[in-house]
DNA sequence: TCTGGGGTCCTAGGACCC
DNA sequence: TCTGGGGTCCTAGGACCC
């Protein structure tokens, strides 16, 4: 097989090229500077776009910003600050303080996600979604897709997006997914960069393990304190041992990655298994003293997750909840019903059973609900789960000396 | 002044079934 | 009266990704 990975930059370029911008934060409210720019043209979404023709003084600086929040992208002026994604916004108003700050506007990525895609499967059609921003392609089959080793078709795809879009897109071609995704990092933004198999040596093995598609923080960590730094190091432990110490199904697949070997297939249609609501609260709140507002806030979460199944046409029988906690600590409680239901009075009155078998001592800095175990709502099985399983056996009691000591809990 | 939100997949133990 | 073995489902936590 061969497959691009094509990733999309959604910060628009030409406008953004040498200013440090970041985009991120919580979610949207009225503070003053985003007032501000409303007021200047309140017909309009604010975006990176914009930076071209608003007088860059009406942008609020990361140093005005207080709250929650991460950082949700950032141009590469603002990443020579240190700044980058995922890390909190109160954090790099310190590496930053002037960079500027824009809302994230989940509403204009879905409709660029969606005319990209859209452009690229008209042009490919093999496509497999990796979010909003990112896809892999299998260009196998398409017609002069070998041309100048998958080039052509690239430049073509580039093309065809920026002339739609105005976005600039970054595209790895190689043997298959696991190099695709890698060469697509080589030559950002808006490059393309080609993989050969007989290039794993040369132009994979000098790079670090966190590199690889699935070596995350702990992972490398682990690698590390092993004295495996680079993908090279880790291509010349034997396979055995790698199974030793990272266990038969993880060892195995890390030597195989680290050969650039990955024989999965580009997957175009996948269901659902999950959906989830989740929120963090601008500050922690305590079971008792913000009952109120917890118990708003819960049946907000559990009517959005309701119509999310419903306007996709889902139905789930697991119904849990997540709690985040002032220390960060996370728990997860679950119940499997044995129907499937898709109703916000039936998911919060299982939430809320959920919610009871967790100590609340500490402040919550998080809630969310989710269903699983999903299903099409318009099939047999969404009807007539196959049978009544043994729900009611294997659910678990409530602890009683729990539910007394917290009785907090009742008011979910 | 830490650390979003929406997902997937894996592991591991216990219950239960045959 | 010293203890099967394989399989599935459920639950909780955690790693990882975008």
């Amino acid at each position: 097989m061969d497959a691009f990975y094509a990733s999309v930059e959604l910060l628009r370029y030409p406008q953004l090229k040498g200013l440090p911008v970041v985009i991120g934060g919580g979610r949207r409210r009225e503070d003053d500077l985003l007032g501000r720019m409303r007021i200047l043209q309140p017909e309009r979404e604010w975006t990176s776009s914009d930076l071209g023709d608003i007088p860059l003084e009406v942008f609020p600086r990361l140093n005005s910003y207080t709250g929650r929040g991460v950082i949700t992208t950032a141009t590469y002026a603002a990443r020579a600050f240190g700044v980058g994604s995922a890390m909190g916004v109160m954090k790099a108003a310190k590496l930053c303080p002037d960079a500027i700050l824009l809302p994230v506007d989940f509403e204009q990525y879905r409709h660029y996600s969606r005319t990209f895609k859209t452009i690229v499967r008209e042009i490919a059609p093999l496509v497999e979604d990796r979010g909003v921003d990112e896809i892999y392609i299998d260009f196998t089959e398409v017609p002069g897709g070998q041309r100048e080793g998958g080039r052509v078709l690239a430049r073509l795809m580039q093309k065809a997006i920026t002339d739609a879009t105005g976005l600039t897109c970054s595209i790895g071609v190689a043997p298959n997914k696991l190099l695709a995704k890698m060469a697509s990092e080589f030559n950002k933004p808006n490059g393309i960069s080609i993989i050969h198999a007989d290039d794993v040596e040369s132009k994979i093995w000098p790079l670090a393990c966190r590199k690889i598609n699935g070596i995350g923080p702990k992972a490398d960590e682990k690698l590390q304190a092993q004295g495996i730094h680079t993908i090279g190091d880790l291509a010349h432990k034997e396979r055995d041992w790698l199974i030793d110490h990272f266990g038969k199904s993880h060892g195995a697949w890390l030597h195989d990655a680290a050969h650039g070997l990955d024989t999965r297939p580009v997957v175009t249609d996948s269901e659902p298994v999950s959906m989830s609501r989740e929120t963090t609260f601008e500050k922690d709140l305590h079971v008792v003293h913000d009952r109120t507002e917890l118990g708003h806030i819960f049946t907000r979460l559990c009517q959005q997750v309701a119509a999310d199944l419903e306007r996709k046409g889902y139905v789930g029988k697991t119904i849990g909840i997540k709690l985040r906690f002032d220390n960060f600590k996370s728990v997860t409680r679950d119940q499997t019903l044995d129907h499937y239901t898709a109703s916000p009075a039936e998911i919060r009155h299982i939430g809320g059973q959920c919610l009871k078998r967790v100590d609340m001592t500490r402040r919550l800095r998080l809630l969310g609900v989710r269903v699983g175990a999903l299903v099409k709502s318009d099939t047999d099985e969404a009807r007539h789960p196959s049978k009544a399983i043994s729900s009611a056996l294997t659910a678990r009691e409530p602890d009683p000396l729990k539910e007394t000591r917290h009785e907090q809990a009742d008011l979910f």
